[in-house]
Order: structure tokens, then C-alpha cells, then sequence
DNA sequence: CCGTTATGAATGAATCATCATTCATTATGA
DNA sequence: TCATAATGAATGATGATTCATTCATAACGG
């Protein structure tokens, strides 16, 4: 009989260990015995439960993109307002790069701008992601809030990056000098407002902290 | 002797193969074989050029960053309005991944966010790209068309993540779907501003392709 | 109950392929 | 003829993967 894989609690050591060896080395700098070192397993045992190495990789990605986009649908439910949503997501991101900073590095760093594997591998995932914003943008524009010029694709796809950057400034420098809700409110601030100095009719709801 | 390196017609075209042969394989799977190959060299024949393959990748980083940087500083020199700046800094970052696909991809994927090149090496050269954004904005912002409310750090930050997204799948995409113009617009005109409605007052000065 | 046997997870030393790098040799051209 | 450049086969290190063996537990039968 096959090990039950997904369930077994061997399998799930192995995953948070190889996650943590990636984020710090990187996926060619670290050895598969420094994986089984950090999840306290024989070398060997990482093979009962992986093809090989790019496997350990992948389903990382696979897995935690699953709980990324479920959980980040579910959030943006309980908002109804376009620019809300979108202030929303942005700090629905940032929180959970915050929360879970190996993860967020091994898919940002290790994964997604991996040729090897973004070229290789099926992107279904990402854009499932981008799908997200691109929703909130199209819900703004139907409403009649957002601007109906704006292309849908190049939007989300450049709002994906503005936060995806400082995600990734989040990742790599570990002092961080914002807080997190300032961050996302000022993101959030300038993709619906943009960088004008407002007319004297409206105001910026959001302050600054 | 040594050999007169960055001037020699060898040096040069070993950059170049290593360029295309690392945007194509990424660099962990490109052999230095592959890379003489390429540049129709003997394997040997790198070793006299370049210390080891890490010394390949970060000549290509040093210099072409060098190039990106003063061919933008360059050309921002013939504007002086921030907002017109800030189109016209999108507009080249975007021009120049189109014209060097293979050296863009390089650097965005292989270098800038690979954890053992972007930790372990100087990050300065980077620093002062997002240094360009961040006095497009400050002039902006002293002139007093650009709100001062902004955080210079956070801001330049997501303008380049954006803008780099952007040239990302431009990279890895093929087909575009859209004239560098009309996309390098679009983005100058969301930061500038925002998703919202223009509100009767104002008009967006650009019109979109 | 206890001794015996079967099962399959886990081990980690040994294997084996893959390259980066070296260096003895050859070519070049001044 | 000599100095320098170039060559590419040989070397050696590394590290992914394998597999013969161990070990703990379960199943069985008397």
C-alpha cells in the first residue's frame, strides 16, 4: 500500500521544513539532507513522500496557493464597496505574506519568477489570483465608480505588482518601517485616488498614519 | 599579462551568449558549457574572462544596470513636468525590456529576485533605479501637483513593482496584447489619477489607445 | 497470553551522474 | 622565438537518488 500521503503527519513536517530551507538558501541552494536535517527525517523518507526535489517545490506552491485564494475570497465577501474591497485585498496580502514569511518567499522568490518552473508549470493558480482583483475592478466599473477606460487586464496585472513589491520588500528587509495597515492604505490610496493633490471639492478618506 | 577584459571583442560576446542562455534556462540549469557553446568558445576560454559562472551572472547585473540607469536618467533630462516624467519613465522602462528581452529577463528573474544574489550581493545599484521614481515624485510633490501626504518610500516602491509587472509579462508573454504606448499610458494614468471617476472639473489628459 | 511471522515505514551509506573548474597542450601573431 | 590567448579533455566535488537493511508494530495461531 501507498503511504497516506497528504494526511500523514510526516508529510506535512517534510513541507514546513523544506519551505523554510528554500525561503533561506533558495531551491538550488538547498540540499534535499538539508531538508530531511530540518524536518528530522532520513533522507531517504523525503522520497517515500516526493518524486524528487522539483516535486517538494511544486506542491508547496499547489497547496498554499489553495489556502491563499480561498482565504482571500472569503474575506472580500463581507465588503460590498469597490474601494473597499480593493483596501481589503491589499492588506489581506500583506498580512498574510506578514504571517507566513517563508511560505510567501518560496512562492514569490522560489516560484514565481522561476523560468524554469513559471515557464514549465501551469499558471492556472496565478491567475486565479490576478482573477481577484480583476473582479474588483470590474465590479468599480459597473457600479459606475471606477473608470470604465481602464483596461481590466492591465490593471489588475499592475496592481498584482505594486503589492507584490512591497510584499517583497516586507520579505527581505526585515525592519519594517510602515505598519502594515498604513502600507495598504496608502496603496489602496493612490490606485483609487492617484497621486493628483485632490480639487477642492473631495477629500482622501484615508488618512495616513 | 592580463587580459584586457571588458574591452575585448570575447569578453563582450561571452556576456551576451550568457545573457540569452541564462534568460532562456535560467542560470541554475545553464551550464558554463552551454555558455561557450553559445558564444562559440572553449569551456576554458570563460575562465579567462570571468572568474567563476556567479561572476558571469553579476557582470551582467553591473553593467547593464549601468546602462538602464543613465539611458533613463538621460532621457528624463528633456522633461520637466513630473506627471508628463512619470509617463514618460514608464514608457522607457518598458521600451528598454522590449528592446533587451533576454537582459531584462536576467535581471528580473535570475538576479533581483534570486535569494542568494539579491541577500548575499550589493544591492546599490538598485536602490538607484527606485531612487529615480522617488525624485520624479518629490518634484511632484514640491511643485504641488503631487499630494504630499504620499510616502516618497512606499510609493516609488509599488510605481516600480507595477511598472515591472507589467514588463514581466511582457517578457514571458509573448503576444502582446497591447502597443507599449498605450500601456505605459494607461499605468502613468492610474498613478497620476487613480481608479475614480474623474469628477466633472477635471478631465484625464490622456486618452487611451 | 506469548512466541512467531509478516508488513511496510524509515533509515542512511553507497552509488552515480552532473558539471564547474583546472591545466597540460596547442595555436597565434608580433 | 617567445609571450600570450585559446583549447577541451581530465579532474574532483557535489548532491540527488537508490536500495539493502533495520525496526516497530500488527496479525496470527497454538
Amino acid at each position: 500500500m501507498e503511504i497516506a500521503k497528504n494526511t500523514s503527519e510526516k508529510y506535512q513536517k517534510i513541507i514546513e521544513a523544506a519551505t523554510k530551507v528554500f525561503a533561506k538558501k533558495g531551491f538550488y541552494n538547498s540540499k534535499v539532507a538539508d531538508i530531511a536535517a530540518e524536518a528530522d527525517v532520513a533522507d531517504g523518507t523525503i522520497y517515500l513522500y516526493f518524486k524528487n526535489k522539483d516535486d517538494i517545490l511544486i506542491s508547496i506552491f499547489e497547496h498554499s496557493m489553495d489556502v491563499f485564494i480561498s482565504t482571500v475570497k472569503k474575506t472580500l465577501e463581507t465588503s460590498l464597496d469597490p474601494a473597499e474591497k480593493l483596501e481589503l485585498f491589499i492588506k489581506l496580502h500583506l498580512e498574510l505574506v506578514e504571517k507566513n514569511p517563508y511560505v510567501a518567499q518560496v512562492l514569490q522568490i522560489e516560484l514565481r519568477q522561476s523560468s524554469k518552473f513559471m515557464k514549465e508549470y501551469d499558471v492556472r493558480k496565478f491567475k486565479a489570483y490576478l482573477e481577484i482583483i480583476s473582479e474588483i475592478i470590474q465590479q468599480g466599473q459597473s457600479k459606475g465608480v471606477f473608470n470604465n477606460n481602464l483596461d481590466l487586464h492591465v490593471l489588475s496585472r499592475a496592481i498584482f505588482g505594486a503589492v507584490d513589491e512591497m510584499a517583497l520588500e516586507w520579505i527581505l528587509l526585515k525592519k519594517k518601517k510602515y505598519t502594515l495597515e498604513s502600507c495598504a492604505k496608502q496603496l489602496a490610496n493612490v490606485f483609487i485616488n492617484g497621486l493628483k493633490k485632490c480639487s477642492e471639492g473631495e477629500t482622501v478618506k484615508t488618512k495616513i498614519a
